[in-house]
DNA sequence: CGGGACGTTGACGCCCGTCAAGACATGTGG
DNA sequence: CCACATGTCTTGACGGGCGTCAACGTCCCG
C-alpha cells in the first residue's frame, strides 16, 4: 500500500512534469551536469549542507537514516525521475543519505543554479511543492506501516508495491518481479531484519503464493491472496 | 528527538510566519472565519475533499491514519499555529484524519479563497513550501523512530520532546511537562500500546528517573539519563 | 578452485502485545 | 453527601512474533 502509494505520486509528478512548458524544461535540463556512480557509493550523506541536487536517470537510490549504533532506516527507494537532495528548510543541510544501490547516472545542479531556476519560472517552484506533499503523505503511510503491521504484512505490501511500479499499465501479467536490492535494504526499508524477509518469502513459496526462481527474480503466483494479507485479513492466519 | 525536530521545525515557520510582511498576514487574517471545537471532535477526515483549510488558534489536535481493522497511528500532534488540511497534491483529498483532544480555536480558510491569496502572494506558497519540507523531514525522523526504536527510547524521546516544547528556551528548569493527551494517543503516536507506556512510565519512576505527581504532569528528574535512554544507550541495561 | 557476499534455515529468548482484574479519578443523579 | 457508573491508568500473567546468533548452502568473481 505504502509503496503503491510511493508510486502513484511519483507517477503523478512525471506526468506534470512531462506536462511542463517544454521551453521550462529544456532550460532545466540545460543547466545540468551528468554523472555516473558506480554501486554501493554515497551520493549525499546526512547532516551535509547541502550544495547540489540531483536528478536520477537510471539506476536504484536508497535514502536511509542512522542511529548512533547503526540501526538503521531507509525512508524510501527511489527510481529513475526522483529528485535528490532537495531541501527547502533554513539550514541548508541535506536530511538523509543517498546511496546507489546499482550504478546510476545522475544529473546535477549547484544549489545556486537551481534557485536561479526556480526564482525564474515559478512553474517549477509549484512543482516541487507537489512533488513534496506527495512525498509527506507517502511518509505518513509508511508510518502507519512501520509501526502497526506484521512482517507477513509489510513483506506482502512491498512485493505488490513493486509488481505494481513494474506493470504501470496492465492488471494481468506474468507477475513477474524483478528485486534489485539486497535483502538487508528490503530489510532496513520495512523495519524488520533480513531473516525475517526471507523465512516470510519462503512461507509465502510454501503456501503456493509466490515462486522464487532465478536470483532477485520473483515470480507472484496468488496475487488476491498477497493483497489479502497485505490488507491485514490473511486467510484469518496472522490476525 | 523526533518530537525536538517537529517542535524546532514550528518554531522557525513560526518566526519566519512573524516576519512575513505584515499587509500579507493581515490579509490572510482577514480572511478568515473562527470556530470552536469542542473536545474529541474530527475536524477533517482522511478521504474527504479537502474543502477547508484550518489554522490552530488554541488546543491541542492529534492527525492520524488507520486501518481497516481498527490499528491507529498518529502522525503528529499539532500545538497553536500549526495549519491543519494543507494538500496540494491533485486529487484534493485529505490525507489524515484530525480530531481535537482538547478544546480548540481554529482558524479557517475555504479551499478558494487561500488558493486565491497563495496566487496573489507568492510569499505565501514559499511559506507553505518550506513548512511542508520540515513536515517532511520531521516525517523522516518519526520512522525511524517508529522502525527501529525500543519502547523505552521511543517514551524517554517523547518526554524530552514534551518538555523541550515547553520550555523552548531555559535549559535547566523545574522540569514539570504537563501532558494534555490521553495515553492511548501516546501509545499510538509511538507504535506502542497504552499498556506499555503506563509500564515503561512506571519502570522510569522507580528508576528515579521521572516522578508522577498531579493527573497529567509528570516531573523529570534526571534528565541525563533519559537523554542516555533516548540516544539509546540507556546505562548499558536494554541494550 | 577458493574466498567472500548473500540468502536460508534452525534454535532460543526477550520484548511487547493481549487479556483481564483492580485502583483511581471524575461526573451524575438521587 | 453518597452510591454508582464510566473512563482512564496500573499491574500482573501469559504467549507469540520477531530479533539475535550461528551454521550451512549457493552464487559469483577473481
Amino acid at each position: 500500500m505504502t509503496i503503491g502509494i510511493e508510486r502513484k505520486s511519483e507517477t503523478a509528478f512525471q506526468s506534470r512534469l512531462r506536462s511542463l512548458d517544454e521551453e521550462v524544461l529544456a532550460r532545466l535540463n540545460g543547466k545540468s551536469r551528468p554523472a555516473i556512480v558506480p554501486e554501493g557509493r554515497s551520493i549525499i550523506i546526512e547532516g551535509d549542507t547541502a550544495a547540489s541536487v540531483y536528478r536520477l536517470c537510471s539506476g536504484l537510490v536508497s535514502i536511509f537514516k542512522l542511529l548512533p549504533d547503526g540501526r538503521r532506516q531507509i525512508t524510501g527507494f527511489l527510481y529513475p525521475g526522483s529528485f535528490i537532495g532537495v531541501t527547502f528548510n533554513m539550514r541548508n543541510l541535506y536530511g538523509y543519505t543517498a546511496e546507489t544501490i546499482t550504478p546510476c547516472a545522475l544529473d546535477v545542479w549547484s544549489r545556486p543554479v537551481l534557485e536561479q531556476l526556480l526564482d525564474a519560472e515559478p512553474t517549477l517552484r509549484h512543482l516541487f511543492l507537489a512533488e513534496i506533499a506527495d512525498e509527506l503523505t507517502a511518509a505518513q503511510d509508511r508510518m502507519l506501516m512501520l509501526a502497526r503491521r506484521s512482517a507477513e504484512e509489510r513483506v506482502a505490501a512491498f512485493l505488490l508495491g513493486m509488481a505494481r511500479r513494474q506493470a504501470p499499465g496492465r492488471k494481468v501479467t506474468a507477475d513477474i518481479v524483478a528485486i534489485p536490492m539486497r535483502w538487508a535494504d528490503i530489510a532496513d526499508y520495512l523495519g524488520i531484519t533480513a531473516e525475517t524477509v526471507s523465512r516470510t518469502l519462503s512461507a509465502f513459496r510454501d503456501r503456493d503464493i509466490v515462486r522464487t526462481g532465478a536470483r532477485a527474480e520473483i515470480e507472484i503466483l496468488d496475487r488476491a491472496e498477497l493483497e489479502a494479507i497485505e490488507a491485514g485479513c490473511g486467510t484469518g492466519m496472522t490476525r
